[in-house]
RNA sequence: GCCAGCAUAGCUCAGUUGGCCAGAGCAGCUGAUUUGUAAUCAGCGGGUCGGGGGUUCGAAUCCCUCUGCUGGCUCCA
């Protein structure tokens, strides 16, 4: 490849009318580039040509070859003709180059980096989460430290979300498949979906949930409601079932069960922006909260060239998709506008992180929904003493337990912040006499509020500080016999080096400092 | 689901023109050592070579199939 770059060819451009283009290409029998001909208009048709190499192509290029100096093929990969997977495959050749061979080196470099940070080996590598071939593909599941973790994202959440005027709540894992043909879901995805579960009992079948909002519209009207007691704001953690398709499934980003930490609120007309104002604020409190400074936010809106993918009056998707671009307009939110990539329900406004390899997963997401409280036939009665329909919002500022989790290691390279760290500190006495005192400093900090072991196998310092700088606990504490005459400790921050002896009481203010 | 590839011990990996009992390092266990800021030493145990079928005198190695994983494509309530 180098070879033909090295001659320099020239790569020269041409106009071409459409009648010739498309005589060239019969010629070959081009069956790919006389059908895009065919989408072109006579007159921007241009052919490019290069050595003894010519193509259609609208361009640019680079002026010759010469300035190709290194070159790597990536991979290779099926990819579907013009993006649509019910016509024919063609094979992709993925390649990179670079004006410099240093500049190729840095960005492989680069790759080997990210792929240390990638949650999949760190998970593994921390314990945090497995699977099993047995329990199935895209089946996390979540070991002790990890569990630790997530529970404390949890509970952070529901904390904030009490204070804003949520309840929680608690729905079973299943359904019958009635409540989600009620819902439009079945329809929907009811084919490609885990089917429904039977029963001894003829025609009885139930869904694992896929969703939580049906649920949660059944909580709405299971009682008259009166318009003084909106909005009402349900929350649950709720474990949801996806038949995502197996070459989908990615690590913890994408997977076919999942916790989604789901609200819905249930308002007025009148409230909704007031409402979207307030999911806004918590879920960019959230993101800031676990130093998610780089994310964009995407409004997706309905795809005009295609109406029938969607449900609901043309109406209410108006004043939905409205109701959107003018909150986020007014909190100064910076956002990107997607059309087609509206849920089938309604517009949302979704988060979107990186992850270590620079792919973009959808984290956080506010929806708008007119549709199910319709198919709900929800009301509350208003002060005109008739009933009306609510707006619902389905909004989960993680997305998903599980695939936050996997980005946020991935954020942090698996070095959590001190408040969730399952491990926040590590006791390492230098040798087996200072086992028993170590013990007690740990149950000390233990009554503190603070989490760790103490590490008491007979190895040398060195070694135990190894393994703890590799297990990423944050803070060790380092015991030996100057220590524990003192009564001090001698402290040592993961990543950085020792920070010299102090009091107990000191490494306790030092630590709460830091939450 | 589709295309391409991968699957050897808990982990990282050796082992291909098919040929004796499949190897290493780390981890684990046992013992010795009692240690001052990123790996103490020695011994031992551990593998249906992802599962199933086939070809062959003989398969980790070749073929088929299933499962899982990886990179894309498509999809993502």
């Amino acid at each position: 490849m180098l070879e033909l770059a090295r001659q320099k060819n020239e790569f020269v451009r041409k106009e071409v009318s459409k009648a010739d283009a498309i005589s060239y290409y019969k010629e070959k029998g081009d069956e790919y580039k006389l059908e895009l001909l065919d989408g072109l208009n006579d007159g921007e048709i241009t052919f490019y040509e290069q050595g003894n190499f010519v193509d259609l192509c609208r361009g640019p290029h680079i002026p010759d070859t010469g300035k190709i100096k290194a070159v790597k093929l990536m991979s290779l990969a099926g990819a579907y003709w013009r993006g649509d997977e019910n016509r024919k495959q063609l094979t992709r050749i993925y390649g990179v180059t670079f004006p410099k061979q240093k500049e190729l080196n840095q960005y492989l470099e680069m790759l080997e980096e990210a792929k240390k940070r990638d949650h999949r080996k760190l998970g593994a590598e921390l314990e945090l989460f497995m699977f099993s071939e047995r329990v199935g593909a895209g089946l996390p599941i979540w070991l002790p430290k990890g569990t630790a973790l997530r529970s404390r994202l949890e509970d952070f959440l529901k904390q904030e979300q009490i204070r804003r005027g949520y309840e929680p709540v608690i729905t079973p894992h299943i359904g019958k498949k009635d409540l989600y043909v009620t819902s439009g879901h079945y329809a929907k995805y009811g084919e490609d979906s885990f089917q429904p579960i039977h029963t001894p009992r003829e025609g009885e079948e139930f869904l694992l949930k896929p969703m939580n909002c049906p649920h949660h519209c059944e909580i709405f009207g299971h009682r008259p409601r009166s318009y003084k007691e909106l909005p009402v704001r349900v929350a649950e953690f709720g474990t949801v079932y996806r038949y995502e398709q197996s070459g989908e499934l990615h690590g913890l980003t994408r997977v076919r069960g999942f916790t989604q930490d789901d609200a819905h609120i249930f308002c007025t007309p009148e409230q909704l922006k007031d409402e979207f104002l307030g999911v806004l604020d918590l879920t960019k409190h959230v993101l800031e909260k676990l130093g998610f400074d780089d994310y964009t936010a995407q409004i997706s809106l309905r795809d005009p060239e295609d109406p029938e993918k969607y449900i609901g009056s043309k109406e209410n998707w108006d004043k939905a998709e409205q109701a959107i671009i003018e909150a986020t307009r007014e909190v100064g939110l910076e956002t990107v506008t997607e059309l087609g990539e509206a849920a089938f329900y309604g517009p949302k406004l979704d988060f979107m992180v990186k992850d270590a390899l620079g792919r973009r997963w959808q984290l956080g997401t506010i929806q708008v929904d007119y549709n199910l409280p319709e198919r709900f036939e929800l009301e509350y009665i208003g002060s005109d003493n008739s009933g009306h329909r609510p707006v619902m919002i389905h909004r989960a500022p993680f997305g998903s337990m599980e695939r936050f989790i996997g980005v946020l290691i991935e954020h942090c390279g698996g070095k959590f912040p001190l408040w969730l760290s399952p491990e926040q500190f590590a006791i390492l006495p230098i040798s087996d006499k200072y086992n028993e005192h170590c013990e007690e400093l740990k149950a000390e900090l233990n009554v503190a509020g603070l989490r760790g072991f103490v590490d008491d196998r007979s190895e040398k310092i060195g070694r135990k500080i190894r393994d703890t700088e590799l297990r990423k606990v944050p803070f060790m504490l380092i015991i030996g016999e100057q220590e524990a005459e003192s009564g001090q400790v001698a402290v040592r921050k993961q990543g950085e080096g020792d920070l010299g002896v102090m009091d107990l009481s000191a490494f306790v203010a030092l630590i709460n400092e830091q939450l």
